[in-house]
DNA sequence: CATGAATGAGGGTTCATTCAT
DNA sequence: AATGAATGAACCCTCATTCAT
């Protein structure tokens, strides 16, 4: 035995030498967000390492330390901007006395501009245009991302047609239907947004009013006068 | 109709000699037709123009004396395609004692079909994918698909709200609505056709259900006045 | 049918349009030649395939129109080496009154000889060298060159045991015995021959002169009884 | 013995604090153990630093403390084990009433076995491979391992030859033809162990038999009834 | 001394494009 | 027009080496 017994450090980490897994994991936080960032401008194919690199201010060979190649440096920071996207956001229900499409008015449209404004809407088309090629990344996706979503329509979409405020259960066989209009203009946005922008969340807003039903007179809280 | 051979202008003698307008013609469309599948099957950038010269049956560098480079050829070959399957598709009206629903059943219902048969909605994904890399594609599509399909929808929109089909005029502002819910179903059958294709035709004909008021009843017309 | 009738062509061969076959076949043996020398000068790794390229006056990429990638090329030109090498060398019996020994020194001396002034024996010295890595091409040059040279061996001992030239049947059972001397002296060259190189015709023939029982004086055929 | 650490000299107080000079002299030899295995499985540059590293259980870095680059580990690596291959091993003499052959079998045999088992004859191929790219290295392997190794050699031969158990000086002149056999199967066995190892004692045994001249008869010791 | 994250030159390979035939 | 060998810029990835901790 050559090592000299140490006194316990302060800290209970085996205080490793060497750079801190902190730094570390700053590191591969600033390649994702420089990989994000480019992949969402040019597309995976166009993405080069280096750029990804220089834009984290790194050498193109740091990339290799956390991620294994180019495909799963796209996934990876896929995978990671969906789980950070979607964290915290809880899959609110409609307060009693609310009509469906004030719930969504209140609780979607706000979700659908700060997506916007940050940019994150990217990704959805990052995901159309890459995801034929990278079938789990995809699978990932539609679990962590679609699915859940298309769960939680179903259900406001249950209650909404109980409610008469549908005039058919449709949305609940096709909750899809209720995205479709903010996808659109999300991908809309990736082709023509320099020359005529879409506000995703005015498509979504008049969608809703095509979509629903004024709430039966005579009930006491979606009183229209 | 593909292009025709530019006339010799300047240059000594080009006609005569060689293979007639014919053949042209036809290696060209040869060549088109090769490209679009793989263009489909691939995307733009994993689309070898070696694979493209085999799969017509001709040498990498015939490509070259009919489309000047990989990009020319993508544009042209999807200009084309895209004229194709307007061309000769009437943009039809309803018939006065029509429903504007049924109306959309008879009318957009077989086509949405034979586009999915044909495979004819990778192009809309083709185009959302690489779109943003080819800013004069984009705006071609727009001009040359998007925008009449829009101005029709306007049309159709706002007859079904003069006739009390509709529950508001949002999609006269938005016709853009209309089409979401194919385009979305077609964007996800590029992604999970496998596991969960998705039948175009037959979400838009649900989201007729859930769009359209029933003619009010008891009378022979949707008309109201 | 498109293509007009050809008059059949003075040659049989169809005609192929574009480069001739010689020519490929004339790259293809200019690469080959260049990369034996760089690989038979500084061994597998530390040969560039641009150095390769720029030895046989070609670009780097025409390398893989010919061999599918490094390791392909080293194989490929090492089996041609190989057969080149051993192409029209028959193997010879020797004469009905010709001592072996005599009839070694005729026939192997100077194969060893020219071997050497080729240069030929970096070939051996690869082998051993890379071999490990290369299992095929081991297994190759062991059924290409050293079993049929065994086999020729174990003749030739057989012979002179039964003639009393040898002083045991030893060389009958282990072949390679004979063949020692010669490749120790190639390898040995690979190390010194800047400061003391090795005549390795002159080595085998000097182990030639430990071997060999001399014949019996006075009789026509080593035959003893 | 490994090096002993450098003394101080001129640096300010490198001595004291930290790790022991035995600790330090462990460190080494552990790499340098590690580093003889993979360079014996894989040849110099498929030989990965981090590898030997990993082998050593230490860090990439620290092999930097030890060594200043890959090929001096290289030389460093096998200047030892060849030090320690011959260490402590005395050139024997025959005893005076012993037969050449008899005298080699006794002590030459046993080395060739243990080097067999221990491996070490990976090194021979080691050198015969990489010699040419490492001057110095080869130079160092003539001096220490060569040529005591073909002193020896000569002085045995010169001593069987005045016994007449040999038929020729030969094997004076050129003392290596005696050591060929079992050079030669030592790279056999790089290239084929596998699908059929050589026992390299038993080589050199056989070739012993084709050597030696049966002892004179009427000579009192070597006497054969 | 030891660590291991970071570096960046280097090299293998691909593939759009050219051009002599 | 058609061919396909040749070109060479581009780009991914490896790995010996450095250095802050």
């Amino acid at each position: 035995m050559t090592r000299a017994p140490k006194p316990p450090a302060s800290k209970a980490a085996p205080r490793r030498r060497g750079a801190s897994p902190e730094k570390t994991a700053a590191t591969r936080r600033a390649l994702s967000r420089a990989a994000l960032d480019i992949f969402l401008e040019r597309g995976f194919s166009a993405t080069r390492m280096s750029d990804v690199a220089t834009r984290a201010g790194l050498a193109k060979g740091t990339i290799y330390l956390h991620f294994t190649d180019k495909a799963a440096l796209f996934e990876d920071v896929l995978r990671e901007v969906m789980r950070d996207t979607l964290a915290g956001r809880p899959m609110q229900r409609p307060r009693r006395d609310e009509t469906t499409r004030a719930f969504l008015q209140r609780v979607v449209v706000p979700v659908l501009r700060e997506l916007q404004a940050s940019g994150r809407f990217g990704v959805v088309r990052l995901v159309m245009a890459e995801g034929p090629h990278f079938p789990e990344l995809a699978a990932v996706y539609r679990r962590v991302a679609i699915e859940p979503v298309l769960r939680w329509v179903r259900l406001i979409a249950a209650r909404a047609s109980a409610r008469g405020e549908l005039r058919s259960d449709a949305l609940s066989r096709l909750p899809m239907l209720l995205v479709a209009p903010a996808v659109m203009a999300a991908l809309w946005n990736g082709l023509y947004s320099a020359t005529e922008p879409l506000d995703v969340a005015s498509v979504f807003d008049t969608f809703l009013e095509l979509l629903f039903v004024a709430p039966p007179p005579g009930r006491p809280r979606a009183a229209r006068g």
